[in-house]
DNA sequence: AAGCCGTGGAG
DNA sequence: TCTCCAAGGCT
């Protein structure tokens, strides 16, 4: 491959089509850093509001490192791979402890920080710092599996370093940030799962190309099946006051918010699971007694239907939740759910209920108690 | 190293 | 409806 052809050729295409993104406008290094980590496993596109919101609350380093990690989760809701969010926070600690808020320009202190793999610390390195350093994502791995017709799975470490050699000896010296994500653009624009080779500016230099076979490219590994869970979920409503509590450490979803419930086991039906489910998490005897909704969705390999109950308590003494399997936990009013972080399931049960107000009245005080 | 961690859009 | 999979990292 002619290397300068096929760099100049790319970063041409790059400079014409390259997307207007905010941490492009600015990207000094802290923006570019909250970038990338964002950017992990999520769609550049669906970054842009979550990294504009950032950028409003905690505009540098330093106001990041007065930030409360319940802001933070609140700020990431929805966004997934919660511990991002958190790894950012330790990162904001060691900087202002070690580094005095400088962010450093070393690709191996970067890639010290909580949060920071090969591929992030080279993309901060070279994006923020213009030093030459490769920046292997998928997208880069898509393209040179077909730019080298590579025919072994694109998962293999060997081919991750094959890659990573090949990019570090193709970066031009005057543009390596550029060039990075000029890669990677190319992979999420024009050489993506279904390549669209008509618009490729490099396609002359692609042995996929030349061989017919770019539509083979890269050879994935095997799929992971999915698995169904039935799930319960239960709004209990007190004195105009709705139970929550906070997962813990070690949990999925650790540090968000949820009402109650859980798994409905072999022989269970949801209103069962519900009950047993409050018994053992909150030492609550309740009575699911009416359906909200039914939520779908899905997180890592699980695909979730959350059957959602209105509960209310058998007996009239005051509940006393005993919190076995949550950080903390308690009856807030409904306007304060806004506050909270919840996985999107729950969240859309909230919004649900919101929606539905006017007609259902999922939180009228006066229905529940 | 192989499994885990979220979510929503594309096809 | 259902599968695939994103500007990955950690254990």
């Amino acid at each position: 491959m002619d290397g300068n052809l096929f760099t100049s050729h790319l970063l041409d295409w790059y400079d014409a089509n390259g997307r207007d993104l905010p941490w492009r406008r600015e990207p000094n290094p802290y923006r570019v850093w909250i970038s990338e980590i964002m950017a992990q496993q999520t769609q550049l596109d669906r970054v842009v509001g979550y990294f504009d919101r950032w950028m409003a609350r905690y505009p540098d380093l330093q106001s990041l490192a007065l930030a409360r990690e319940e802001d933070v989760l609140k700020l990431w809701e929805g966004l997934g791979y919660y511990s991002r969010a958190r790894n950012i926070l330790k990162s904001a600690s060691v900087l202002a402890h070690a580094h005095g808020c400088v962010f450093p320009s070393d690709p191996i202190a970067i890639r010290a920080l909580p949060g920071v793999g090969a591929y992030t610390a080279g993309a901060v390195a070279s994006i923020a710092f213009g030093l030459c350093e490769p920046a292997v994502d998928a997208n880069v791995l898509r393209v040179f599996a077909r730019l080298l017709d590579l025919d072994a799975p694109v998962a293999e470490t060997g081919v991750r370093q094959t890659v990573e050699r090949t990019v570090r000896a193709l970066i031009p010296e005057d543009r390596p940030g550029d060039f990075n994500q000029a890669l990677m653009e190319l992979g999420a624009l024009v050489c993506a799962k279904r390549p669209r080779c008509g618009e490729c500016p490099v396609r002359a230099h692609c042995l996929a190309h030349a061989r017919g076979v770019a539509d083979s490219r890269p050879v994935l590994p095997p799929s992971r099946k999915a698995i169904r869970i039935e799930m319960a979920t239960g709004v209990l409503v007190r004195h105009g006051r709705v139970l929550i509590q906070k997962r813990r450490p070690g949990d999925v979803w650790p540090g968000l918010w949820e009402f109650p419930g859980g798994c409905v086991e072999p022989g269970e039906t949801p209103r069962q699971a519900l009950a047993r489910e409050f018994r053992e998490e909150v030492e609550l005897v309740v009575e699911p007694v009416e359906k909200i909704t039914v939520v779908a969705y899905s997180y890592t390999r699980y695909r979730v239907t959350m059957h959602c109950y209105r509960c209310r308590l058998t007996g009239d003494a005051e509940p006393v939740p005993v919190f076995n399997e949550a950080a903390e936990g308690g009856f807030v009013l409904p306007a304060q759910l806004a506050e909270y972080a919840f996985p999107a399931g729950h969240r859309r049960l909230i919004e649900f209920m919101e929606r539905d107000a006017r007609a259902a009245g999922w939180f009228d005080a006066g229905r529940h108690d």
